[in-house]
DNA sequence: GCCGAACCGTAACGTACGGTACGGCGCTCG
DNA sequence: CGAGCGCCGTACCGTACGTTACGGTTCGGC
């Protein structure tokens, strides 16, 4: 997770400065939250804003950039489908859950949403719609060929994937990703996080695990 | 809406005046999303600026006013610890999984959610922790003597309420508020919400309720 | 060595907006 | 009926920031 492997679009078209740049504004708008300024920006990247206009156009082309540089980052190699047997198809869910549960807690996830959120309140939604496709929806890409692969092992039972996957996903997350965003001081151990995933598997093969599988829980 | 109930806290400080003021910058606030000006809502409400500052001290007190004054009208009766059979119980906790999704996916809740995000991100922390407190802690006080009264009817089988209360919580809302918050189109008609509100019950159930109750799903 | 391109640092401009001051108006009270 | 007061409308001020412009520096190519 989160390993910066060569990715097909930004590697290409962004040089190794304009990605120093672009990190220099992650790191400035985790720790400053909203309040990311060009001046900012051009400060911390030693560069100047004739620059950053130059490469992204104004604020919001600088703001889009940086979070699909992000995203780019995030991509994490699919798992395969080969989760025959309970055993790994309890394993890769609980993996699941809980990279899941360290993206949302940490601070840049935390950041970048809440400047998406707030972008989405004004007007162009298009950082909103970055964010939710790189987090929402590409964790049900990745996730959906398991439960089709669980259910055509006979190890879970649904009838609609998208609808087993949000279930799984309000297990997992259920408040505390609003909590964070909101600004509730809550701490996230390691051990915390993994004992949630744990749960949260087990409650999802609660309620979707096939019969004759054990009824865990 | 908008009912002149005597409520607790507000009415007795709000005259009826500064609460037509705090409803017309709520309006704006769902208009035109964290675009809020004190210009455009001395405009709106008809009153000059002076009074404003007056009033709510600075543009982060009215802010904070109209959020308090918002969470204020939607309190609502905190149900009889009656649920003593399955029926009511199921009825109870559909209840309150349809109030909750349909308090979510307003215009206003949005907005109000919206704001308070961007607001936690920058430093001051009140409009979070106040929206937290009328949102998700509230839910849970309303919520949590249901489950302690199923529990002690024998209905529901928990260790910890809270514990219980996130995984309803999460069943309800599972990405709804996330994605709504980020700008994600979603339609949620009346009958959507009240098929969703259902299914996480028996969810719900299906997972806490005791041995001899019904396995649904 | 010279040229042009890219880029850094900074100054400058325009605008938006939070916050303040002030004149005028209607209302209440003496 | 005059005084005082609360409030409306608006002009105004200061600042922050997005955006642009410009002088100076480095560097690759001829």
């Amino acid at each position: 997770m989160l390993q910066a492997h060569a990715d097909t679009n930004n590697s290409e078209t962004l040089t190794e400065r304009q990605q120093a740049v672009l990190d220099a504004a992650l790191r400035l708008l985790v720790e400053d939250g909203d309040h990311l300024t060009m001046t900012a920006v051009a400060r911390r990247a030693s560069c100047s804003k004739e620059t950053l206009y130059k490469w992204f156009g104004d604020r919001d082309g600088l703001l889009t950039a940086t979070v699909q540089w992000q995203a780019s980052k995030v991509r994490v190699a699919s798992v395969d489908g080969k989760g025959l047997d309970l055993a790994s198809l309890t394993a890769s869910l609980e993996r699941f859950a809980c990279d899941w549960l360290k993206v949302i807690s940490s601070d840049t996830s935390i950041a970048l949403n809440r400047v998406a959120v707030g972008h989405a309140g004004s007007g162009k939604d298009n950082l909103g719609a970055v964010v939710l496709e790189n987090g929402r929806f590409a964790l049900a890409k990745w996730l959906k060929p398991v439960l089709e692969a669980g259910r055509h092992a006979g190890l879970l039972e649904f009838t609609d994937a998208e609808m087993a996957f949000r279930t799984f996903f309000g297990l997992v997350g259920r408040d505390v990703q609003i909590r964070l965003l909101l600004g509730d001081r809550l701490e996230l151990t390691e051990a915390a996080i993994g004992g949630d995933a744990i749960r949260a598997t087990q409650q999802f093969l609660a309620l979707f695990g096939a019969k004759t599988g054990p009824r865990g829980l």
